[in-house]
DNA sequence: GTTTTCTTATGAAATGTTTCACAAGGGGTG
DNA sequence: CACCCCTTGTGAAACATTTCATAAGAAAAC
């Protein structure tokens, strides 16, 4: 192999054919037939691959798209990531990553860089304002971050509700809502709104607590001792903001000796763990993370960048994990 | 903002200055100090942004490093996945994902679009024998494909040691070692290597059983009844292959009446669900992640890549996880 | 004041591709 | 046989950058 990578131009001299030639066999344009065998022959002996860079340059597109996560760390980002990967390359895109963990220098730094590498689009789960290129075509993930910018969520709302609904169903009376605080708003807010309103709308008593990280042990505490009378909890069904909380409200319950469903009922939100080891938390509101990787590169590559919806909310489902009777 | 991007011309235009003056600018090139501020004004009131596809078309550098990995939906590459992107963050470089499924067609079709796009290295955890660039410098993850490619790994055979002689510790005497069938070689074959070989040494006596893709649940059935010897198991430590295995093994276990770690103690391998959730299945032996990715990259964008070691093992550590007793 | 030397800005060339105006050649028609 | 049209290959230009040989200008030396 040579040192150097073989280019168009040394596969025209081999073929004996012009430029535009190759070209075009490498774009589908109409060559003729003896020519187009001639130029395959040399590229195969030659090794030859074109340059996307090159491409790139000149077709003002690189078929890449860039995506801003907070992290890879959190299984919810990481199928997501690897879903929108998926549906990039069936597009022919390539996706390259940038890593946020949620703070605002980076994330406007990400959006920098990206300037610079002329992507064809953003997809970002970011949580902070952002200045935004008008140029380059932004989705957003479970974020309203403007009135030209599309954003992707699961149906937050319905799926509070959902969890609502679900936990009467099984005969709870006695609600909670548990919520660890967010610093920034997101689509994400609404699924306590959702619940709430399911509660109020079936007459069903509803606390909401926010179990703010400075220490959310002992505020759950507190409302634990503030709730319990006579030996025992008055509430019996709990909706978590996220799995990840339900699961840790989960194991305090059960170091708190309340037996978990029998005692309490417990529904999460998420459902990304059964991707990841086919098991879950939790029973959960499951989002439905493939069709909003594929929302999303839907939107950002398009057709139409005109009429693109300020707000797609795709339907979640509920999946039983455990910590429900049925 | 106008529809297109500024370029060096319009900054060389807009300061009254030649375009090399404008490149060396931003190259941090000698460049006399009013010529340097005219240029450095010139580029805020314009906006511009350098092209990177511009600059690796000219200086056949991409800095950008590819990524091939089997999914981001198991924590261990995801974790790892972010660390990489961190560690070419930090040198000024990006990543671009390509997710395989493990599919060797996959796989060989990712190495032939990376070669395309002319990225500057490649990061490997691939299954499969491949059909490599000698041009393009590739780092291989847990995998050892030749004896010109190096390969980072977590030091699987002293893992597997550390867990026999901790099992032993904790006053084991009858071992076994539970492993799921993985189809293709790889470093992490040594994690049983390491076990049996600590468990000879100290005499302890050790079975070792496959739990094949086909039917894992009969196999460890029929393993289990044949260890039942008067209503108890005649196996008081177990070592598995991966963690993911280990949380299932303990699952059945306890479904089948023993308890654990009460009678029948459990190490698995990977720990890095701490990363993900702060919660480990189990008692492991921890991957050290950050330093495997900050490795390949060294070894990956390395001054000197004549002389790069065949096989890097990075030390593992261990962390108690609620399935051993101490 | 003139020549030499050194510094530093300049602009053309080159990177690998696509596109477009042009030329060449072949076939059909009068 | 001449003319025209149509198809199809050609090669130059353009994309945004870096680099290098050159020119210009200033400073120093005689």
């Amino acid at each position: 192999m040579k040192g150097t990578m073989p280019t168009m131009k040394d596969v025209a001299q081999e073929a004996g054919v012009a430029l535009g030639t190759v070209s075009k066999v490498f774009n589908g344009l109409p060559v003729g037939e003896s020519y187009r065998i001639k130029v395959e022959e040399a590229a195969k002996k030659l090794g030859y691959q074109v340059n996307q860079y090159a491409r790139g340059l000149r077709a003002g597109k690189t078929f890449t798209v860039a995506l801003i996560v907070p992290g890879l760390n959190h299984p919810f980002f990481a199928v997501l990531a690897q879903h929108i990967c998926a549906a990039l390359a069936q597009r022919d895109h390539r996706m390259l990553v940038y890593v946020t963990a949620s703070r605002p220098d980076i994330e406007q730094s990400c959006i920098n860089m990206v300037r610079q590498n002329k992507v064809d689009g953003i997809i970002g789960l970011t949580y902070n304002p952002l200045e935004l290129d008008e140029d380059i075509p932004f989705v957003s993930i479970d974020r309203v971050l403007g009135p030209s910018i599309p954003c992707v969520a699961a149906d937050n709302f319905g799926g509070g509700r959902m969890a609502a609904e679900k936990l009467i169903e099984l005969g709870c009376r006695k609600l909670a809502f548990f919520r660890t605080g967010s610093t920034h708003a997101s689509e994400t807010d609404r699924r306590g709104d959702g619940f709430l309103a399911a509660c109020r709308a079936a007459g069903v008593s509803c606390e909401s607590l926010l179990l703010s990280d400075g220490d959310p042990l002992e505020r759950f505490l507190d409302f634990f001792n503030a709730h319990m009378a006579g030996g025992r909890l008055d509430i019996d069904g709990i909706f978590c903001s996220t799995d990840l909380l339900a699961w840790q409200i989960r194991n305090m319950l059960l170091e708190l000796g309340v037996r978990v469903p029998e005692d309490v009922q417990l529904i999460g939100f998420d459902g990304v763990r059964r991707f990841v080891d086919q098991s879950l938390y939790c029973s959960t509101i499951v989002q439905p993370t493939q069709r909003m990787a594929e929302t999303a590169v839907d939107l950002l590559l398009g057709k139409d960048r005109s009429s693109v919806p300020a707000l797609v909310c795709l339907p979640v489902s509920y999946a039983p994990g455990g910590t429900t009777r049925e």
